[in-house]
DNA sequence: TAACTAATGCAATTCTGTTGCATTTTAATT
DNA sequence: AATTAAAATGCAACAGAATTGCATTAGTTA
């Protein structure tokens, strides 16, 4: 169950609501692709706020925590985040210039023609993961 | 282009075969699931060589650089390493007890079910990331 | 076996992310 | 507005993963 990621509900759940994190509300809001550390840093001091690598990270785990947001693991070997009520994507990840852009349908079988002709991307490979539980710890339950 | 990793292969591309690319090499070839540093660090201590993790990561890059090995992120934040000339397939991963399965076809609307009744795996959530060339750098090419 | 180059070990270093602790800020309460 | 308790912050130190420099060792070819 994910809530949504504005101020009033932060503060409804009874939270407070700090410079930074209202700066990193809004990034995520307005953001339409996942962000980096980086990014936010990057985000926050062009707003002004020089605040401490520190305070970034452990908000970002607060944001994780209470589900505001989710972590993407995309290559090369980089954590993104992005709100988590986003209905179910994936993204198009370019090799050359790191660009990255959503997509929401995904029939595989599909998709690289679609993709092609809706988004102009041209898709060399993808990844696909599964998460869950295996026969073993299903029984284990 | 893929190169088959074999000690052939490897010598006919004018490369040593030492104690720990042996080892590794098979490790690789006999292993039918992704490998992380970890693993290949207690497989080459079992076989009876204890190397400096130095030479493991080097020897990893090693076989990355010529293409006989290729990288695999998975939840939570983890490298795995796989052969590179295995055929298309996705990875499932038990949330539990982090078992890694390998899963041949990939028809996302059917997995689900399919799985589930083939594999026990109960799929909670799965991640797809496309990789290409999105058209800026498409047409700049 | 000699000689060249690649591979290795070790220590030091970089990079990412985290922790402990003292201080400041938020927001509820008086 | 002043008080207070908890949460947020900055800073420095730390932890872990991965990399680099350099001296030494081992693999391959002639």
């Amino acid at each position: 169950m994910d809530t949504d990621l504005t101020l009033s509900s932060l503060r409804d759940e009874g939270h407070r609501i700090t410079r930074v994190r209202e700066e990193m509300v809004k990034f995520f809001v307005e953001s339409s692709k996942p962000l980096s550390f980086g990014d936010v840093m990057r985000a926050l001091e062009e707003a002004g706020l020089f605040v401490n690598k520190t305070t970034v990270y452990r908000e970002l785990k607060f944001l994780l925590e209470y589900g505001y947001i989710a972590e993407v693991y995309l290559y090369p070997r980089k954590v993104y985040y992005e709100l988590s009520d986003l209905r179910h994507h994936h993204h198009l990840v370019c090799e050359k210039c790191g660009k990255i852009d959503n997509i929401i349908n995904c029939l595989v079988d599909r998709l690289e023609r679609d993709v092609l002709k809706r988004k102009g991307f041209k898709i060399k490979r993808h990844t696909l993961e599964f998460y869950g539980l295996c026969s073993d710890c299903l029984e284990r339950d």
